[in-house]
DNA sequence: CAATGAACCTGGTTGC
DNA sequence: TGCAACCAGGTTCATT
């Protein structure tokens, strides 16, 4: 999906759908990761949101006047869309119409994603969000947190980063690009990794996460911005999907080197052995 | 617990 | 052209 960076851009161009009366609501038959909630329909119509805001690559609703609250994700395939288009295409799993014609819509073709309702009063301490670990983007995540729970894994480092519990926001691609960018192994041992490498990390993290936020994100297939347009931060990776090339700094310095790409996990990594010792 | 791999789904691409 | 195999921004669950 969607990871932190994509999830932001939904947020921000779903804030123009704050306050705005609920006229109808649209919802397909398909269950998502969970049934759609059935009376979504009856809870909208006819109130608004007032607060729509990011938590992780969750999305949670608020609505005026109701003690529910939506949560949301785009699993790796959704999408939200905000237009004044009146056309329903395959796969799109939730409408909802404003008075003035506008509409938000949820899309996702592999149905991964979710989109439930729970207690406004503890949302928090839903099964999904519990969990999760501090945001890759606020202050709590730094080098001391990082060590901290890091110690003692014997995992490498590439998918101690996927873990949501560890630190909330990194996906699959900046991932791979944070370790290049941190000239850090993907296969170190995650416990093994000194006060520098996390340091590095961190930065590197926070770094590549801001910039794809300000290119819109990465759009590599399904992914699309809130106004239908993609984003442009895939024309800026430095391994991911390259496997074969050659990395921007051995490029510079006219080594040679050839980007790798295995698999850690069942997901795929990409590195430049060079540059990323272990 | 921590670490792995399968499962959930659809659709696009690759290779025979 | 057809069809099977494999791959994809994520997460949960069952099994070691």
């Amino acid at each position: 999906m969607p990871e932190l960076p994509e999830v932001e851009n939904m947020c921000c161009g779903l804030q123009q759908a704050l306050h705005k009366d609920i006229k109808s609501v649209y919802i397909a038959d398909k269950s998502l990761r969970e049934p759609l909630p059935k009376e979504l329909e009856q809870l909208l119509i006819n109130t608004r949101f007032y607060q729509i805001k990011r938590l992780a690559k969750y999305l949670i609703f608020h609505i005026s006047n109701c003690n529910k609250v939506i949560i949301a994700h785009a699993g790796m395939s959704g999408r939200f869309i905000y237009d004044n288009n009146k056309d329903i295409i395959k796969h799109d799993h939730i409408i909802i119409t404003f008075q003035d014609g506008h509409r938000i819509k949820y899309n996702d073709p592999r149905r991964f994603g979710l989109f439930i309702l729970e207690d406004a009063a503890n949302y928090l301490q839903n099964k999904y969000l519990n969990k999760i670990g501090v945001d890759a983007l606020s202050a709590e995540f730094n080098t001391t947190y990082l060590e901290l729970k890091l110690k003692n894994l014997k995992i490498n480092i590439k998918t101690a980063l996927l873990n949501q519990t560890i630190v909330a926001g990194v996906g699959n691609i900046y991932a791979s690009e944070a370790l290049y960018t941190a000239k850090i192994s993907p296969l170190a041992a995650a416990g093994s990794l000194n006060k520098i490498d996390l340091e590095n990390l961190v930065i590197a993290i926070k770094n590549v996460l801001h910039k794809s936020i300000k290119l819109g994100g990465s759009t590599l297939k399904d992914y699309k911005k809130t106004d239908g347009e993609k984003g442009q931060f895939q024309d800026h990776f430095s391994v991911y999907g390259k496997e074969n090339a050659s990395c921007p700094a051995c490029l510079v310095n006219k080594e040679d080197c050839k980007i790798i790409k295995l698999k850690q996990n069942g997901r795929s990594t990409f590195y430049c052995s060079n540059i990323q010792n272990l």
